[in-house]
DNA sequence: ACCTGAACACCGTTCAAGT
DNA sequence: ACCTGAACACCGTTCAAGT
């Protein structure tokens, strides 16, 4: 079949709210986050820019239907978990859950952005807490305890933790020439750099593995809240 | 001296960097991040918005140069600190040292989504970070350790812990009519929030204080990394 | 109902030109 | 050196109009 028939033979998939925000997701893994306009929205779907306003109210509700788009794909994996997780302990199944949804961060590394500049609570998130408090729940957690333990974990429940400055360039190592320049101003900091920048100079990782680091992070966070539980 | 002669016979203070960027973050707290537009700070500043682009190059350089007026701020009051405490164990001077930088941005609550929004790094913020492992360091810490202590507190290192959806709304207590619509779909999201709501009903805070919650996230993250200490 | 084309009110930024 | 005016390439969104 050629491309000219398939124009006119092959009915097109209808438009929907859906395939506009998967379309969106789409975009945004392919361009970046600001390729997402109306416009390229649009083109992409082979419509019109003003036909997108039949689906969504405007633009803001394209980037709210995203984070609800990434929060279905990221429920759909760890539900299929819970089966499982029913013998095992609440910060095995917490520790797994969070895993998990960080997987589908990974391969939408601008999704955190998008998630931070939200306002409106999503109906997937939402859904994604309620399992998590579950968890909880039945590792004998209070509520009280609970509201405080979302609240410390923030974005680290749901499986990204937000760098400030220069994630991508964790990656490799700092410049020696720059770490000398730096350490007249920034003493310590440079300190630290020069040591742990080295501590496995043969490691494909880099010198700061970001998966490392998040765990750590979570670690320390449920290890401290398995200590209050226990206490009270 | 009536505006008319003033107009005439006041110099005006000349234009800088410096002030432009101050300006910048004027016009973010008197109209949101949002109204920082170079049309609108130029007019602020009584000239044409292409005068902008003789001290920064571009708007990046105004939200980065936002970043660094604001850690500015922090790092003036932070360092006054230092002084006094010498003869305080860590955790108390970096406790006080991050209190004292939320401060500041309790008094612009726009600037979190900016300084996330970043991805150079700002020298104001480095100098801040300096300040902070001189302190761990100082309190015994290894550099491996304060280097994984920075990446778990993340922005909570810098005062600030940026909430996933309706950080306003927790001010007010949730509606129940709502929580009875929701009972069915979210049972554990809404058993919590049924009991959390009510713990202190009378209280001026409302029922999720974000200064106390905050505050515990940061005190779980810094007692694990003194668990850590110790042990090492 | 679904989609379009023209238009509006804004952006950030270029360029060449003024003093 | 500092500042400007006109223009360009883009936004999100309105409106009235088409089928």
């Amino acid at each position: 079949v050629s491309v000219g028939a398939e124009q006119k033979t092959v009915p097109r998939v209808p438009l929907s709210r859906e395939r506009v925000l998967l379309s969106a997701v789409e975009l945004a893994d392919a361009s970046g986050i600001e390729a997402v306009t109306m416009r390229r929205l649009a083109e992409r779907l082979g419509i019109e820019a003003m036909s997108l306003y039949h689906y969504v109210a405007n633009k803001e509700q394209v980037l709210d239907g995203i984070v609800d788009v990434i929060t279905e794909t990221i429920n759909d994996r760890v539900e299929r978990l819970d089966g499982v997780s029913a013998s095992v302990d609440w910060r095995a199944a917490a520790r797994r859950r969070i895993l998990t949804a960080r997987e589908v961060f990974l391969e939408h590394p601008w999704a955190p952005r998008v998630f931070e500049s939200r306002t409106d609570s999503s109906a997937q998130v939402l859904r994604y807490h309620d399992g998590l408090i579950g968890i909880l729940r039945d590792g004998g957690f209070s509520y009280d305890l609970i509201h405080h333990a979302l609240h410390a974990l923030g974005s680290r429940a749901l499986g990204f933790s937000q760098e400030l400055f220069d994630p991508a360039a964790d990656g490799g190592a700092p410049d020696p020439a720059m770490l000398d320049a730096m350490a007249g101003t920034y003493p310590k900091l440079v300190g630290m750099l020069r040591e742990v920048a080295h501590v496995d100079p043969g490691s494909t990782l880099g010198w700061c593995d970001d998966q490392t680091e998040f765990e750590f992070g979570l670690d320390l966070l449920l290890d401290g809240l398995e200590n209050i539980r226990r206490r009270a």
